[in-house]
DNA sequence: ATATATAAAGACCCTTATATCTTTTTATAT
DNA sequence: ATATAAAAAGATATAAGGGTCTTTATATAT
């Protein structure tokens, strides 16, 4: 469904959040690590993220990752549309380029319904949202978390 | 969502259907013009289509593709399973190896809601389904269809 | 000032999906 | 039998996604 540069850009942001909210700004390899992902890679994917501003960076001793304090809430659809677009959420499931309610697919409606549920998903959770959920137990990041 | 191999199958199969129960028996170019596909590339589609048995197909002249009789339903589930394998329908939507009930990810319950409900469009839909759709006037295969 | 820790930037590589081309096999028409 | 029409098979090409490595820029600690 995702690429899996978005699945490392969503759980590293949430593990920057976390920590974020414990005072402290963690690094490339610290996050890399935690998310299991290539440290390589995932300074790429950080660069991106950065680039468009969805999240801030510093440079240097005791440099890392954090959030600018005035944007509260990072949507999921956003670290999405920043990491592969969003066609996702506008394609015909069918693949045809002009799919529409006056000229549509076999499965228009029903796929309509599947991507709007996907489409709400995404726009109403954030990465604080996410994380409050694991800050308070009720989720995991990945499976180091449990033990 | 889907891969575009996958959606050139979906739809190659949906205008097979369709000419066969006109008595027809399409062949590779006719397909690939109809479904707007490369005409090589949609070749080596309906090879793995066939090697699964999902697709009939007759050499030498006067042959092309058709429909097993006693097949009388194919689900998009199966096409998609041949095509790009059953995994879009058991991941994590965070991309964790171990998410379930018990070790939740952060939008598990959530993510899961929207890929069953893709789950039981793509195993309830069939392509006599869709093909009779379309026969019946009521979706379009590709926008030349209406003109 | 210098050394050190860190992210940014850019060049590069590997794998997979997408796509093409050529040759071989098989069926039909004549 | 031979020519022809078609799919099968296999080799190759191209593009994108995923991943690595090296160098550069920048901040901090000493």
């Amino acid at each position: 469904m995702l690429s899996k540069s978005t699945e490392y850009a969503i759980r590293a942001l949430a593990y920057i959040q976390l920590q974020n909210w414990k005072g402290h700004r963690p690094g490339v390899s610290e996050i890399a690590l935690e998310i299991e992902a290539p440290v390589a890679y995932s300074a790429k994917i950080f660069q991106t993220l950065t680039k468009h501003k969805l999240l801030e960076s510093m440079k240097g001793r005791g440099g890392g990752f954090f959030f600018d304090k005035n944007q509260s809430h990072l949507t999921i659809f956003d670290v999405i549309n920043v990491m592969e677009g969003d066609g996702v959420f506008h394609k015909c499931g069918f693949g045809l380029k002009n799919c529409n309610s006056k000229n549509p697919c076999p499965f228009h409606n029903e796929y309509i319904t599947v991507r709007e549920g996907f489409y709400n998903l995404v726009k109403n959770e954030t990465i604080q949202t996410l994380s409050k959920k694991i800050q308070n137990g009720e989720a995991v990041l990945n499976r180091l978390s449990k033990e």
